[in-house]
DNA sequence: GCCTGGTCTCTACCC
DNA sequence: ACGGGTAGAGACCAGGCG
């Protein structure tokens, strides 16, 4: 028997003969890659009995339908809490994990039962949950070595457990083996088809910098394929990194694949990829990761594509790399010459990837650590699993049971309270914003499912908390779930950043621990919207709706105390008051609050000058430095044309800085008539919007669905997910009729009129309305005086 | 048949 | 597959007019 340290990659479990084993990979401190073994551990699930039954009875009656393939092997009983009361509840343990679910339904049928709980629980994450095993992190297990006999297991040692795992904590990482890669394939048809069409290249960029690529002598891939396949079981990478890789090229490499006779067998036990859970494709033994998950995190960049992610992250300029359109494929691919030019795009693409996984694995990493999901799973998991599987951990160890999950209806409540802002330009303005407003609110009312008192409930008025408004009450004593998950989530997150200052900026542990404080950020600002989910195991929207009423009575107090220090509010959004930045006034606010309500506030930044149009959630901010915020306006929105928003940018810096309306007139008329005389280039008239469902499925024949019907027709894809990039075409009728794909457009087709009408001088309009410019004015050819902006001020 | 105003659908934003 | 609040465009449709 030996003590060895790893560092946790991956987990499944296989049933081998009759029983289950769990399979552990990992990586040691030496550096090698281990397998390690449990064959001990077993399935379960919870009953809880109704009260008042006979629960020997109730014993013998499960046991009776223990089955030869998966016997009930234990039945105990064992105290926990359900909802923070303490309940007597059986732990009833099998043998084979498929089969937990066929007991669970007969025991749910049983007249004594009032639940079945926690058998709907994966039974490797049921490993790793009642280990408190942290993927993406170092563990000390006392093990002993078993022979290599599986010549088809790609590891160095395997291992069997001794005793339980135990994680430990230490601040770096190993040394991981990374691949990217990336496939190209033939398309002369428009959207490629395994079925039919090869896969021309595969690019590949490893951790030592090195590119390799494959590439089919004229149509014939299944050397590509098997070459690719060799690839990685050498160089045997411990993850693997994609872009859209879950959808497009593992789906597609391995039925192509099947097509002409290759298994793709790159996993650590020489299996193919295979679909798993949050759909993503799962690599044993290996973390398959797919980078545009976490891309998709990125509101910044509105079409993310790989090379505007890369671009936008400083990864790779798009004026530095190779571009071909997918629709230019087949003839880079025909032309001997021009092939050299595709090759380079490739090559282009896979360092992109690459550099993307240097950017976004360490966050990974961390949230994966955190939140107990697999590495591979974590970027895949949406925001309310990653917060669940957190809290299944916890609740594990409080001794809570796990609620179930149960599908509900929708139902929906009131949120927070957005301020009518006072319309035209403010100076000086500070921007007040409460720090982590929910989640203290959470912590001071101590609001969690499990100090929800119902309304028949009888209680002492002193001993809850009650939510203005809406009167839900909420135990005062003892601290719930959430509150003490909140609390541990926070201090952690407080002590991460101490420990932070211990490193300089610029090394390795300092970059880990600012990913880690910022994965506990995200998860302590997600348990709101969390128990506001019907999805969620623990929904509770009486939960959710008292937090939102105490939030708006929060920031309604708030704004009544600036007015009381007379401080004029001008705006306010959920957490946030815009006031009038008097520091001494200001300082006091804080101060008020702070005693008061019992909440910290912060100055976020303060504007030398705002302007506000008469709608919420819309404005710009001069910032001291001269940078310009533009909030909800056209000019940060997607869908609009990048016309449209360059010409309200341009007119709000006009304004905001120099404060001449002539000025930004004139450059609007400037705009349009470059635009008549058809100046402008067509990219920067393509307007891009989300598919966001199947075609066959709109109500409305909408501009983008009509033009991602014609990119059909063409041969291309469109899913759900899709960004449809169009432009409006001349003639009449619906708009939907004369929107076409961009790439199917010539200058000469455009519709200036709609550009003209319906982009560029609302965009303007929308900021130089408040300053009596009308639209009419924008599209007069003659130039009439204009008032400045000063005209405006104080009246 | 054409115009108009109101409603509905849809998307992307704010916090 | 975390929440509600909001702006705005364009499709769609009923009703008025002639």
């Amino acid at each position: 028997m030996v003590t060895i340290r790893f560092w946790f990659l991956d987990i499944n479990y296989q049933v081998v003969g009759r029983e289950p084993r769990i399979m552990i990979w990992g990586i040691s401190e030496k550096g090698e890659r281990i397998l390690i073994l449990d064959k001990t551990f077993r399935p379960y699930l919870y009953v809880l009995p109704k009260e008042n039954i006979d629960v020997n009875k109730l014993m013998l009656k499960i046991k009776t339908l223990s089955t030869a393939r998966s016997p009930i092997t234990s039945i105990e009983i064992v105290e926990k809490k359900y909802f923070g009361k303490p309940v007597k509840v059986l732990k009833v343990k099998t043998v084979i994990p498929d089969q937990v679910p066929k007991y669970r339904e007969e025991i749910k049928k049983m007249s004594e039962v009032e639940k079945v709980l926690e058998a709907d629980i994966r039974f490797s994450m049921r490993y790793l949950i009642d280990y408190q095993l942290q993927p993406s992190a170092w563990h000390e297990a006392v093990v002993e070595e078993i022979p290599l006999k599986m010549p088809n297991l790609k590891v160095d040692k395997i291992y069997e457990v001794k005793a339980p795992i135990k994680p430990i904590r230490l601040v770096k990482e190993p040394k991981l083996r990374k691949i990217a890669f990336d496939i190209e394939c033939y398309n002369p048809h428009g959207a490629p088809s395994p079925e039919r069409d090869p896969v021309i290249i595969i690019s590949i960029y490893n951790d030592k910098g090195e590119l390799i690529q494959f590439s089919a002598t004229d149509r014939n891939d299944k050397p590509v394929l098997m070459k690719f396949v060799k690839y990685v079981q050498e160089y045997d990478p411990d993850i693997i990194m994609g872009y859209n890789n879950n959808k497009f090229d593992w789906p597609y490499l391995i039925n192509r694949g099947k097509r002409v006779g290759v298994k793709i067998a790159i996993s650590r036990s020489s299996g193919e990829p295979n679909p798993s859970v949050y759909g993503h494709i799962s690599v044993m033994g290996r973390a398959n990761i797919d980078l545009y998950d976490f891309a998709e995190e990125i509101t910044e960049v509105k079409v993310k594509t790989l090379e505007n992610v890369a671009d936008y992250l400083g990864v790779m300029a798009k004026s530095k790399r190779t571009m071909i359109n997918w629709w230019e494929m087949p003839k880079y691919w025909d032309d001997i010459e021009k092939r050299k030019v595709f090759l380079k795009y490739a090559a282009d693409d896979v360092i992109s990837t690459y550099g993307l996984g240097e950017k976004f694995l360490p966050f990974a990493i961390q949230l994966s650590s955190i939140t107990g999901l697999p590495l591979d799973q974590v970027g895949a998991a949406s925001v309310g699993f990653r917060v669940e599987w957190f809290l299944m951990r916890e609740a594990y160890k409080a001794n809570e049971l796990i609620p179930s999950k149960v599908e509900r209806p929708y139902e929906p409540y009131k949120g927070a309270i957005v301020l009518e802002p006072k319309k035209g330009v403010h100076e000086d303005i500070a921007v007040l914003d409460f720090s982590a407003m929910y989640p203290n609110i959470m912590i001071k009312y101590n609001i969690s499912p499990d100090t929800y008192v119902s309304p028949a409930e009888n209680i002492d008025p002193d001993k809850v908390w009650r939510a203005p408004e809406i009167g839900h009450r909420f135990r005062k004593e003892p601290p719930g779930f959430f509150k003490r998950v909140l609390q541990m989530l926070l201090s952690l997150r407080k002590k991460v950043r101490e420990e932070m200052k211990k490193y300089s900026v610029d090394s390795v542990e300092y970059r880990i621990l600012d990913e880690r404080q910022r994965a506990l950020k995200i998860l302590a600002n997600a348990m709101y919207g969390y128990q506001g989910w019907v999805g969620a195991r623990w929904y509770c929207k009486q939960a959710a709706e008292a937090i939102t009423a105490w939030g708006r009575q929060t920031i309604r107090r708030a704004m009544e105390m600036a007015r009381e220090l007379g401080l004029e509010v001008i705006y306010g959004d959920t957490d946030s008051i815009f006031v009038k930045y008097d520091e001494e006034k200001v300082k006091k606010l804080i101060k008020m609050i702070k005693d008061e309500l019992g909440f910290e506030i912060k100055i976020d930044k303060v504007y030398k000058r705002v302007f506000f149009t008469e709608a919420k959630k819309r404005y710009v901010g001069l910032l001291p430095d001269g940078r310009i915020d533009i909030v909800g306006f056209e000019a940060i929105r997607g869908d609009w044309s990048e016309l449209a928003k360059d010409v309200q940018e341009a007119v709000m810096e006009i304004i905001l800085k120099e404060g001449s309306t002539k000025k930004a007139v004139d450059y609007v008329r400037g705009i349009v008539s470059d635009l008549r005389e058809k100046k402008i280039p067509i990219n920067k008239l393509i307007i891009w919007k989300t598919i966001s469902k199947r075609l066959e499925e709109y109500e409305v024949e909408a501009p983008h669905v009509a033009a991602a019907r014609k990119i059909i027709e063409k041969g291309g894809k469109v899913t759900a997910g899709s960004k449809i990039g169009y432009v409006i075409t001349k003639g009449t009728g619906r708009l939907s009729d004369r929107a076409i794909p961009y790439f199917m457009a010539k200058i000469d087709d455009i519709d200036v009129n709609y550009y003209v009408d319906r982009q560029v001088i609302p965009a303007a309009v929308r900021v130089l309305e408040y300053f009596g410019i009308t639209e009419k004015e924008l599209k007069a050819v003659t130039v009439k005086a204009q008032k400045t902006l000063f005209d405006f001020f104080g009246g």
